[in-house]
DNA sequence: AACTATTGATAACT
DNA sequence: TAGTTATCAATAGTT
């Protein structure tokens, strides 16, 4: 609806989703307030994101709408020979979330490639770019993980390089009267109120070593 | 919102009240369809009018999404005073099947190529290698079906030619005094004016008109 | 998260 | 009630 009008099907990049998901969501709640208020309507919006996460709006409260649906509802369902609310509730919960679990369960098992007789040649091709996609994405992932773990350890490794360089520096400055104390060798590189370590460059000690220079203080 | 910007409250006048109600319900519903298929939530929005008269829209069916709302404020509000061991068994229940969800839920997304962040190299590896698994299985499944076509059309065109054949030869074998009228031999391939077709193509409606076929009545 | 070029929704009117 | 249009609002793509 702007920049460029959009097909309306699942949105295939995942945080493009969450995006659009976010800005429309903010923008339906907004609506179904304003219809609420503009033309005194009773709402109930419930919202359940991809992940999961559950966003509601309601003009009075979400019971009460809920209450008010369920008596429609049954007017309009009519007739039913009624076991307890509660064990009624509760079957009703077990088959919603058995139901759920059988179609995740069966979802999981074609991603996996298994039972695959159910399906045509238009679901399979489906099916099959979407696992393509998802291995993009895995194997994606992945490789940055390598790139990353790569990129740390050289890093690592550059600053180890540094810091024996330097190290060998003030090696090589110590002067040679000077016995070190064989307890601390390198007692510590940066603790404050110790004499600053080599602020100079790369070359700037060697020079003045080469020159004998006074020890820097 | 358009030719005049108009305040969010109460429209005082009844006509015009129901008109915008009717035309600003049908753009909430259509927004809500919009974010359940672009984002792939699940929704569920009840309308009651000033009228009393009942609008609603699920993208699933609204006894699962007011079920799922249940749950998820349940879990929320939580500590209550213990409720009816009835109850309490049910929410046992319901935490089991809901952990079970939860848990196939992230494995779909994860096999999806989504939400990846919480794995780390190890399982990024055995992940794509499961995938990899599962789409190899698709893929051949696929062309499996699709092979199986191709042959079956093969068969088809063969046993096709077959007939074909067997019908030529009995038309060879027809007398040949019965006499094709010269009319309009093809009327609708040219139009008028163009220069003429290379009369007759191929071969065997020309050896039937030739053999003075009886038109097929 | 902010911006903006566009598309979409809709208030007023017919 | 339905159709039209001028205008305002929502938002897709981008930074």
């Amino acid at each position: 609806m702007t920049r460029q009008r959009i097909e309306i099907k699942k949105i295939a990049n995942t945080a493009a989703r969450q995006v659009t998901f976010s800005k429309r969501r903010r923008g339906l709640f907004k609506k179904a307030h304003e219809l609420s208020t503009l033309c005194d309507a009773e709402i109930g919006l419930i919202v359940f994101s991809a992940t999961g996460k559950l966003f509601k709006y309601s003009s009075t409260s979400m019971r009460q709408v809920i209450e008010r649906h369920r008596l429609q509802s049954e007017r309009i369902d009519g007739l039913e020979g009624a076991p307890s609310v509660e064990l009624q509730l509760e079957s009703a919960t077990h088959s919603v979330l058995s139901k759920e679990i059988a179609e995740k369960t069966q979802e999981l098992r074609q991603l996996r490639g298994e039972d695959l007789h159910g399906l045509n040649l238009d679901q399979l091709k489906q099916l099959e770019k979407l696992v393509q996609g998802g291995l993009s994405q895995i194997t994606e992932t992945k490789d940055e993980r390598f790139l990353k773990e790569i990129s740390t350890l050289e890093k690592k490794g550059a600053e180890l390089k540094e810091e024996n360089l330097i190290l060998k520096q003030q090696v090589e400055n110590l002067p040679l009267v000077v016995k070190r104390q064989p307890s601390e060798p390198f007692p510590h590189l940066h603790k404050s109120g110790d004499p600053p370590p080599p602020p100079q460059g790369y070359n700037t000690s060697d020079i003045s070593l080469t020159l004998g220079l006074p020890f820097p203080s």
